[in-house]
DNA sequence: GTGAATAATGACCGTACGGTCATTTCACTG
DNA sequence: CAGTGAAATGACCGTACGGTCATTATTCAC
């Protein structure tokens, strides 16, 4: 976004900086418990002054959550991007989203809200910023089939299966107590996959 | 738990509806909007009963989550127990996570719920419950590789990644506006994993 | 320097929660 | 049926939340 008058570069930076204390916030606490006065002490600026910038809490959390998902998004577009084939891409959007979480743990807080609250089942459909996360899976896996790189399966139902993996494998990684090896895990999850939805099927 | 007495009767059955009573609200507003205002209407009883009967909200919700933790923990058991191999094994675990929620949905809150609050990172460890789980599938892992039905990977690494896929493909089936077909996904959890964590290994 | 316009503030409001307890209802005994 | 102890009740309490707005501080043109 251009910045054009001094107004404008204050009003971002206001908003900038309330959107990084919501992180920081969520990141301690928790989406629930991230309240409109703790995020306004963090922020260092008084509650009243976010709803200048913001209509509500679940304006600012979905915004926040939405800056945060989307530069996800973004890595892993550009991670499949710079590779030619599945093995490639399946190891580099596999590292993107370990390594990404490991650099910014406060992050994955606000992710897990949204790619939860994202599939508030038999309410709404999911988040669009999620859905697009989906679809580069989706779309991912429907060229390696093309390529006949891997054999023909449903490929949103492996996006979501991916999905599901790397969230679950980067909950486990940072809960684990002391650091693990990044590559160990990104060769394992892609290994499994690779051989998972490898075209070759003949057994017993 | 053997009942004895007639008093002692009453008390489970007061203590059985209200746990149910909490389920249903779970599985209708969320665990976090599950308040003992909405249990006790639920359970035709007043708010002050519950408390005669669980110490807080907390004491309530943590039993309540456990029974159905416990029971799907016991199907799972049982899957593994009535087959033999590995293929057999996996199969049945999987058709008994997706089958469980897709009869019992209101479940599956309480399950996230409990999975995901399971591990409060950077505060305390897994559920007792939720341990319980991932040591079973990690048992049955363990066993699979001894027996050479799988390549030696890291057991409880891919119990994770075998939760956390049980976990987004039920929450993607019951997103799904048309009822999809069981079999069809059970299949193909069961072939990615198979050819996963298949011994042969030897790609380009 | 001064005053008008704009931004920031935090005391305050309504609401809803978890939890309590004096009162009422109930069940059972003699 | 009267009396008594236990069980159930729901009005009530303190608290903490999201959100508001009259007041105060700041900025800036002239």
């Amino acid at each position: 976004m251009k910045i054009k008058t001094k107004e404008e570069a204050v009003e971002q930076f206001r908003i900038t900086s309330i959107q990084e204390a919501a992180m920081k916030v969520i990141a301690r606490k928790g989406y629930e418990l991230a309240t409109m006065n703790a995020i306004a002490e963090e922020a260092g600026v008084a509650k009243g002054t976010i709803y200048l910038y913001f209509e509500s809490r679940e304006d600012l959390l979905k915004k926040t959550g939405e800056s945060a998902f989307g530069e996800l998004n973004g890595l892993v577009t550009a991670a499949i991007d710079s590779h030619p084939d599945l093995e490639g891409r399946l190891g580099a959007v596999v590292r993107a989203n370990l390594g990404f979480f490991e650099e910014n743990r406060e992050f994955f807080r606000i992710y897990l809200a949204f790619a939860d609250r994202a599939c508030e089942f038999q309410k709404r459909a999911h988040h669009p910023l999620y859905r697009d996360y989906l679809q580069t899976l989706t779309r991912l896996l429907e060229d390696a089939i093309v390529r006949n790189e891997a054999r023909k399966v449903e490929p949103h139902r492996a996006a979501v299966l991916i999905g599901a993996m790397l969230r679950g494998m980067v909950l486990q990684r940072l809960a684990d107590r002391e650091k693990t090896d990044l590559d160990a895990d990104v060769e394992f999850i892609v290994s499994v996959l690779l051989n998972g939805l490898e075209k070759v099927r003949n057994r017993s």
